[in-house]
DNA sequence: CATTCTTTTCAATCGCAATTGAAGAAAATG
DNA sequence: CATTTTCTTCAATTGCGATTGAAAAGAATG
């Protein structure tokens, strides 16, 4: 490989490196993936940590967890002994992936939560309907909920882009600025 | 403060402060706005750290960090030594202006790196034309370039959010689908 | 302006997740 | 099926950001 090539990978896997840990990924995913993605052969393992820096075990589990999310497969083309991977291209159908399956189970985790502090308070409440100071933070927790109800729809409506013909975002966050 | 409304705040905090390391922020930062945000009455440092069970370090710093993104106040009705604080509670426009100010920033640096990546590539192919992989991964780096700055629009568009008649995110992401 | 109370700072510590590298498992080869 | 090569696992290590708590700085009070 060139040395400009192989500084301008290095250049490019340390950005989306950082894209991604912001992400919530690891960064040596994010490394790995766009290596493999700038290279117009598949790559085998050794060859990744010799490009990437990374540990044996690092390229290994990192490759693994690519593969989970199917962002990398084996070359089928592969022959000899050792794996040949090649990056997933599909890069808007992963992102749409990843909301769907990622970040559309955290922010439904989090609407259960607040439901189940509704719940107690409401509780509480039935017992003793005079606390102000309860019925006043209720009145807060609804609005929370609220929020993170439209979260919800919006990370919903945004995992089904390219599905739908219409991307309605505006409606949903239309009836928040009322 | 009765037995279940402490018990449903530490519940909500808790699940705001999950949402906010997602985010990127401290979780100590979402679990102190969200106390204040319940709390009918202004608080103050060490009715903070009682609650969230924070040292005072920790409340301190986090109410700085808060300050700077002006979610938190001083309580400008607190009188006695103590200072009092209270939350921001226009959600949506602190989601806005942290995405202005700091999403974007982020998405624009990764979108100058990327050319940069470029640059140096292209400079490479300018001596040496017949580097096949060069030009190879000189498409892919564009590619790259486009996702990055794809991402940058959505990120302005959905910044403007309010300021806006309309949202064209759709329109940002059909130039994509092609 | 001395005293008392409050807040901030920061070096030390903690806690967690990423990473390493060698041992063990698995797979390919002859 | 023995040998060699490759891949995975995992205990130990590293690295880093969050947190602590005591000391320093800063405010309020009489």
């Amino acid at each position: 490989m060139s040395d400009s090539r192989q500084r301008a990978v290095a250049i490019a896997a340390e950005t989306m490196g950082d894209l991604v840990a912001f992400w919530g990924f690891k960064s040596s995913m994010g490394r790995i993936w766009t290596t493999l993605y700038l290279s117009p052969t598949s790559m085998t393992a050794d060859e990744l940590a010799a490009v990437t820096g990374l540990s044996s075990g690092a390229i290994s589990m990192g490759l693994t967890d690519l593969g989970q999310w199917d962002l990398v497969a084996k070359d089928p083309l592969g022959e000899g002994r050792k794996r040949r991977y090649v990056a997933e291209t599909d890069i808007w159908g992963i992102i749409r992936r990843i909301i769907r399956e990622r970040e559309l189970r955290l922010v439904g985790r989090s609407v259960e939560r607040f439901q189940q502090a509704i719940g107690l308070l409401e509780a509480a409440l039935a017992e003793n309907p005079d606390d102000a100071e309860a019925q006043w933070a209720l009145g807060r927790l609804h609005g929370l909920l609220a929020l993170a109800r439209t979260g919800y729809s919006l990370v919903e409506t945004f995992a089904a882009v390219g599905r739908l013909d219409l991307l309605p975002i505006r409606g949903v966050l239309r009836r928040e600025e009322a």
